[in-house]
DNA sequence: TATCAATGCATCGACGTCTATGTAACCTCC
DNA sequence: GGAGGTTACATAGACGTCGATGCATTGATA
């Protein structure tokens, strides 16, 4: 539990946190790479595979990119057999992301590489670390907009 | 303070950290926009201003990335006449960088925009908030090493 | 001194990311 | 039902980032 100690400037903070996110992406990139996928990849086929269908623009609000990027990487993931893209009827605007039975088998390896590796990340934190950690996070993030992009 | 709750599982909070680190990246990406710099250019003549004379490699360390992204960075600073590279006297692979007049005088002004912008972010946290993240994130990245590249 | 490993930096190719913009479809409202 | 704004996606251009690799210099060793 912490108690009184000498106070960190908010310029600390952000240095420290800037580092730990890069070290976070590094590790993510590495364990990731074993299992032969990127982590922005990984990503967006385990959450399409979990929402599907989803919207192009939801999917990206839901793993935090900008709609443009999210467009390029679903090309590829596309391109690649791992997704399927769908005009949706009711607005033909719209494309609906669905995995294909390879992305599906594919979604379920990297999602278990991904538990894992972020158990092997937070290890050194007892749960009441992590969950006061997601508190602060949250709060942080609290009135936070998405990117723009669309 | 933080009594028992729901816990949370790594995976959790791996994405919300991930989502937090995007959010702040944007704030600071707009806030030192407004004084005409990039993040990653104002963190790197920065840190020259406060260590000078420093090595490439070094600095590259200081600031969390690669030593070939430094390279390529510095590169373009010492362009803007904001840095200048010296070979070292003592080993003449090395490259000592300091800042310019003209440099020191915007890392001034970055140092405080940095400064206001981490303030701005970090402001829904207590100060007790603050240093318990700082401890987590230490926590976190207390045997990892810095990328590679070098 | 000759050789070979280690070190410091620069460069290359690939990737993920952003903002800004273009294009097509939709919706509103007269 | 047409005009004009809005929305959804694609594309373009720029940037920061990485790992891998190349080159020059240094150091260690015989």
């Amino acid at each position: 539990m912490p108690h009184a100690r000498k106070s960190v400037t908010a310029a600390q903070v952000a240095d420290e946190f800037s580092r730990t996110a890069k070290v976070l992406v590094r590790h993510f990139n590495e364990r990731l790479g074993e299992h032969g996928v990127s982590t922005p990849r990984s990503r967006l086929v385990v959450e399409v595979a979990r929402s599907q269908p989803i919207r192009l623009t939801e999917l990206a609000l839901a793993v935090g990119i900008a709609q443009g990027t999210a467009s390029t990487l679903v090309d590829a993931l596309v391109r690649d057999g791992l997704l399927e893209r769908q005009t949706s009827a009711d607005d033909r605007r719209s494309v609906l992301l669905r995995v294909t039975a390879q992305g599906a088998a594919l979604a379920q390896d990297w999602t278990a590489g991904y538990e894992r590796a972020a158990e092997e990340l937070f290890r050194p934190l007892t749960p009441e670390q992590m969950s006061t950690l997601v508190d602060i996070l949250r709060t942080l993030t609290a009135d936070e907009a998405s990117p723009a992009g669309g």
